[in-house]
DNA sequence: CTAGGGTTAG
């Protein structure tokens, strides 16, 4: 970094102006070893204490993610005011530590400093939830801040996001403002947009006095989220201003209408492509399963000489996970080494989950065991991979690992570590879990613990307690109950025992193929052929409705995703011959093969 | 202070 450059010894520092001077470009150093000479030399000269300057110095350590640097330094300086306590709000808002940035505000409070107007930004988007929003609300009530456009505009965009109530609230307190600036309006349309509420926001927005690119990508953005892709791009058409966002926003309406030729005719016409469009366009492609486009234009991008940033990185890694393709993970993994990218948890949780999911275990493995820091996505992720791989007793010792360390396990995590049992067959360790988690996490169980739950008690052939379960548990069954209820009662040929009860949450999901699959295996293992041919043909019937679930593999460079009765691969006939032949050595070698499963 | 991508759950 340039700014440093001069800065080589003591003695060119003879007085605080000149560091001033050599400090307010901060902010542009990404280099934490660069940082850690600057705070040296500032150590020496004892500045350090400084307000000015430590602040510069916590907000250049934070944006390079050196938390413990950016605390550190807030420690020392002398009489700290708002704008020091600020800035370490901030700098811990910036690095996902909301409850660090809570504290940071309490202590404040309790060194009596009075926060100002910039305060509450900042420390409301730390904060999800609407009770915590009302409270700080309160807060800006009694310190006297209610007339403050600022802290008002930063209070409806805290609460609209606080789900259907929290709008409300917004809408309230956006009725009963003064004056409204062009940010007000903006932060209410797009709180509207997100909640679903399109018509007020249009209203919002029509009336608005003066619009600027913001409101329109507010707008669309609503639009898009909403599924209409076709009124958005009416709208981005008749915008007077386009700009990244209002495109990249068009992009991914595309992509997540399935259109993905749409999506990168917008992408290629896009004039300043930013990393935000390469995103959503390459991780499109990975999700849709179309490695070689991904991949292309993966490489594409770094030859245009863009760094992929945190958020890329986590969304093709997210694509990456769901569609099984290891060989563009890993190209995102190298680039992260390579560009010494350095592994923030998220990204490093990212790759866990991208091993995992591609069945790579111990690249998994060596990644969460190579974490400085890890945090409860971390473990989650981790014990769950160990679930998926059947390692249930592991993924045990790492769950007592990880209360030991401190860390508090919540929904997630139970939903991993319940699963790892079931799949490992430790009954009875997840009953303990299930009861754990209430009395001693206050966790509530929702739909999917009892999911697990069946799945567990099902698996492990206690069939009528997975259905007093399901018949007691405060939800209605779903697709995926039904789903652990079926399969248990195929692995254990319990059908007649079963059946009624089964037709009646069978009721709910017959449009589910997987479960109507099993419905079918059920009938077979009975020799009710005559049920087995109707599951089958009512199958058939929704095959054009429903896409049906799908394999995937990736051989080399080519990446292939087939499903059941596939026959679109140009050498389908051999493939099948070869099947045949596979079969028939099975059975000569005695393997007998049975209908049910 | 306002707009776009983004890690854990069958």
């Amino acid at each position: 970094m340039q700014v440093l450059a001069p800065i080589r010894s003591p003695r060119w520092i003879s007085t605080r102006r000149i560091f001033e001077q050599k400090i307010s470009d901060l902010h542009k150093c990404t280099d934490p070893s660069q940082l850690k000479q600057v705070l040296a030399v500032i150590y020496k000269s004892n500045l350090h204490t400084d307000i000015f300057i430590a602040t510069k110095l916590i907000s250049a350590f934070s944006l390079c993610r050196q938390m413990r640097s950016a605390v550190t330094i807030h420690n020392q300086i002398r009489q700290p005011d708002a704008q020091a306590y600020n800035v370490l709000i901030r700098a811990h808002v910036r690095n996902s530590q909301p409850s660090q940035a809570f504290a940071a505000f309490s202590q404040m409070q309790s060194y009596g400093v009075r926060p100002n107007v910039f305060t509450y930004p900042f420390l409301l988007k730390a904060f999800s939830g609407l009770e915590i929003v009302a409270a700080t609300h309160a807060h800006v009530e009694k310190f006297g801040f209610v007339e403050d456009i600022l802290v008002l505009n930063s209070l409806i965009e805290a609460y609209s996001k606080c789900g259907l109530m929290g709008v409300c609230a917004a809408k309230k307190l956006f009725s009963l403002m003064v004056q409204r600036d062009h940010v007000s309006y903006n932060c209410m349309i797009s709180g509207l947009a997100k909640a679903g509420q399109l018509t007020e926001a249009r209203e919002l927005f029509d009336e608005m006095p003066e619009r600027d690119t913001v409101s329109w990508n507010a707008i669309l953005d609503g639009y898009v989220k909403s599924g209409e892709v076709t009124v958005a791009f009416q709208l981005f058409q008749s915008m007077p201003l386009r700009d990244s966002v209002s495109w990249s926003t068009m992009v991914l309406g595309y992509r997540k209408a399935g259109n993905m030729e749409m999506a990168r005719n917008l992408f290629d016409e896009m004039p300043v492509k930013n990393m935000v469009a390469w995103t959503i366009i390459i991780s499109g492609y990975a999700e849709k399963g179309l490695l070689k486009e991904a991949m292309r234009l993966y490489n594409e991008m770094e030859e245009a000489g863009l760094k992929p940033d945190e958020g890329t990185i986590i969304s093709i890694l997210g694509a990456c996970a769901d569609s099984g393709m290891v060989g563009l993970g890993r190209r995102v993994h190298d680039s992260v080494k390579r560009n010494r990218f350095s592994f923030s948890i998220r990204v490093s949780n990212a790759l866990v989950n991208m091993y995992v999911k591609c069945g790579c275990l111990d690249e998994a493995l060596s990644i969460f065991h190579g974490m400085k820091e890890r945090n409860s996505v971390s473990w989650s992720t981790m014990i769950h991979g160990l679930g998926l791989h059947g390692y249930g007793e592991k993924a045990v010792q790492l769950f007592s690992r990880m209360t030991r360390e401190g860390f508090a396990p919540n929904k997630v995590t139970f939903l991993g570590i319940l699963s790892a049992c079931s799949h490992a067959g430790l009954v009875d360790e997840g009953i303990r879990y299930f009861y754990r988690m209430q009395r001693d996490y206050g966790v509530i169980p929702e739909i999917e613990h009892y999911g697990c739950m069946v799945d567990l008690l099902g698996r492990g052939g206690r069939l009528m307690e997975a259905f007093g379960l399901a018949h007691n548990m405060p939800f209605e069954p779903n697709d995926k109950i039904c789903g652990a209820l079926l399969a248990a009662c195929r692995k254990h040929y319990a059908v007649t025992r079963a059946e009624d009860e089964l037709k009646q949450l069978v009721q709910l999901d017959l449009k589910n193929t997987g479960n109507l699959s099993m419905l079918s295996d059920i009938y077979a293992a009975t020799g009710d052929w005559t049920s087995v041919a109707g599951a089958r043909l009512c199958m058939k019937n929704m095959s054009s409705e429903k896409p049906s679930g799908a394999s995937s593999i990736e051989l080399g460079d080519e990446y292939y995703e087939f499903t059941m009765m596939d026959r679109s691969h140009p050498k389908s006939d051999m493939i099948y011959q070869m099947i045949d032949q596979l079969g028939e050595h099975l059975r000569k070698i005695g393997y007998v093969h049975t209908a049910s499963c």
